[in-house]
RNA sequence: CGCGGGGUGGAGCAGUUGGCAGCUCGUUGGGCUCAUAACCCAAAGGUCGCAAGUUCGAGUCUUGCCCCCGCAACCA
């Protein structure tokens, strides 16, 4: 604990064309969770997010609003921030590709490379459409038409600037090979080697001139730096890089972890490597492919009437049952599955009836036997308790393995071993016996084994559910600082004096009637 | 033979190094009353997609085949 270690997390910028969708979110969620998690373990973490806002995509959407380019993602980044606060994400930074700090550098990396020769000019081949304005790729033709207004489009080269990948294509299979961490899950650097690689690497175009609203290339202005080359570097241009004021970059380079969906896969693990190797600079330790959020009908669609968006589940459920399902249904190496009846079972059984119950039900017992004074610790009185001792640390170590392997889903099912492991304690000493017959020594051992037990729990479930275990450290009245800490788990803990709990156990989460809610989350999507 | 993922009791999923098939939900029966009609126990239910092979032993390794999904390049 004593060293602070830096701990460089990023999400993805979001292409702000829409709404964000419970997919953004859920990739925001995890880098948040992340985050928290390593903070908690007393890494100096610093998250960053933000939006990728250039764009022929970001322009039309302004035009047909009547809007500027500006104005428009001006207003996006302002609705981006307020979900993330909504979603009470602690990010440190929020990059903006239109900020001055960005374009100034992304200028210079083109700069760089031209000198380099890793950048030389070429003609960019594609099927075009006229009235739109845009290029397109075969697949992305409908019935061999434009995708965006139907009509004909035809062959069309226009001189473009390339970036020599074919250079790095060798030292890039070396890096892979000698940083088996660099990739997660680990199939998705076969697909990269056998789809991209190893079939011969293409140049990748990084300039068009079919539009504006982009950072133009100082030495060629009709030029406009192509996305990729834009949007991958905020990585770097948010930490100072290249700037006057660089001592982020010293701080936290390379990131520790960073966090994308599998559609943008290719242009993290295999482009952005690429550059870096091209600017001389450390490459991340980690970079997670997580995989989607999608529905029993398969992706969501407007047309489909079934997306759903975070903020409708937030407002009716909470936050932290929001994250908790997001984080628990999504195994990250897997789509998964949203279902609104899931989604309600959940909530009722994991969150009501494990949790939320288990927690009321202690402090119940220490109420009614106690007046709601904790009875010290007198150590290991009944059969269960040495039992139960020895289960919170080991699943704390579950958990925290589950964990470094990026495996948020599995995490929680440690925490919930817990969870159950103590209603079932319950059951077994049965405190209401014990009671009745007078065994007040082995009554206080198990008001005092379930409070430690719950206090691992919420300590836990600090980096998902931070409300939850506030209000878990609250009920039981463990207020004080010590008690919530990383450290304060890394061993049962025997001396919790002098605590109340509340007189009142408040419900955590109040179950919801399933036909309900599942009908009233269906029309919410239908809405969307 | 384009690439990758998946195919495990009714549903959703675990099963890193091969060793008696697990979890959650649901169903059935029982227990308990501290608690949010919650909790605990037990039972029923599986040819682990199909076929062959390696092995003392394979869901787990090899080969072939079938089905579902995603990707196939400059598209965020």
């Amino acid at each position: 604990m004593a060293t602070k270690e830096p701990f460089y997390i990023t999400t993805p910028i979001y292409y702000p064309s829409g709404k964000f969708h419970i997919g953004t979110a859920y990739t925001t969620v995890i880098a948040d969770a992340l985050k928290r998690y390593k903070s908690l373990q007393g890494y100096d973490s610093y998250l960053l997010t933000g939006l990728d806002e250039h764009g022929q995509k970001i322009e039309n959407i302004a035009k047909s609003q009547g809007k500027k380019p500006q104005e428009f993602v001006d207003e996006m980044a302002m609705e981006a921030k307020k979900i993330w606060s909504i979603m009470n994400i602690e990010y440190d930074d929020f990059i903006r590709t239109t900020e001055e700090r960005h374009i100034k550098i992304v200028q210079d990396i083109f700069d760089y490379f031209m000198e380099k020769g890793d950048i030389y000019k070429g003609e960019y081949e594609g099927l075009y459409c006229t009235p739109c304005e845009t290029f397109f790729t075969e697949t992305q033709l409908v019935n061999g038409k434009c995708p965006d207004c139907g009509r004909e489009v035809h062959e069309m080269k226009e001189e473009a600037y390339f970036f020599n990948m074919k250079k790095y294509a060798q030292k890039l299979l070396d890096y892979y090979d000698t940083h088996p961490d660099f990739i997660k899950p680990e199939y998705r650097k076969s697909e990269m080697i056998n789809n991209f690689i190893k079939p011969g690497l293409e140049d990748l175009c990084v300039s068009r001139t079919s539009f504006e609203w982009g950072i133009p290339v100082r030495k060629d202005p009709k030029h406009i730096v192509y996305v990729w080359l834009d949007a991958l570097t905020n990585y770097l241009t948010a930490l100072g890089y290249g700037s006057k004021d660089d001592s982020l970059f010293k701080r936290y380079w390379p990131p520790a972890v960073q966090i994308v969906g599998k559609d943008i896969a290719r242009f993290h693990l295999i482009y952005w490597p690429i550059f870096l190797m091209a600017l001389g600079l450390e490459i991340p330790k980690t970079i997670l492919v997580h995989n989607w959020i999608v529905m029993k009908d398969g992706k969501m669609s407007k047309s489909k009437g079934n997306v759903i968006f975070p903020e409708m589940l937030i407002e009716k459920y909470g936050l932290d049952a929001t994250k908790y399902f997001l984080l628990k249904a999504v195994p990250v190496s897997q789509d998964g599955i949203f279902s609104p009846e899931e989604f309600v079972e959940r909530f009722n059984i994991d969150l009501c009836n494990d949790l939320g119950n288990l927690v009321n039900r202690t402090v119940g017992m220490i109420n009614k036997y106690y007046n709601g004074k904790l009875p010290n610790y007198i150590g290991q009185v009944n059969e269960q308790d040495k039992e139960i001792e020895l289960i919170i640390v080991k699943q704390k170590l579950e958990f925290e393995e589950k964990m470094e392997e990026l495996q948020f889903s599995n995490a929680l099912t440690e925490i919930w071993e817990i969870i159950s492991r103590c209603n079932k304690y319950i059951d077994e000493t049965a405190p209401w016996i014990l009671s009745k017959e007078g065994e007040r020594k082995k009554l206080s051992s198990v008001m005092y084994h379930l409070v430690e037990s719950l206090r691992f729990v919420a300590v836990l479930l600090q980096p998902f559910m931070h409300e939850t275990a506030n209000s878990i450290f609250e009920q039981l009245g463990l207020t004080k600082f010590e008690y919530k800490t990383w450290e304060s788990i890394e061993r049962f803990c025997n001396n919790i004096e002098n605590v109340t709990v509340t007189p009142v156990g408040k419900p955590l989460f109040v179950r919801l009637n399933k036909e309900e809610e599942i009908e009233y989350i269906k029309n919410q999507m239908k809405k969307a």
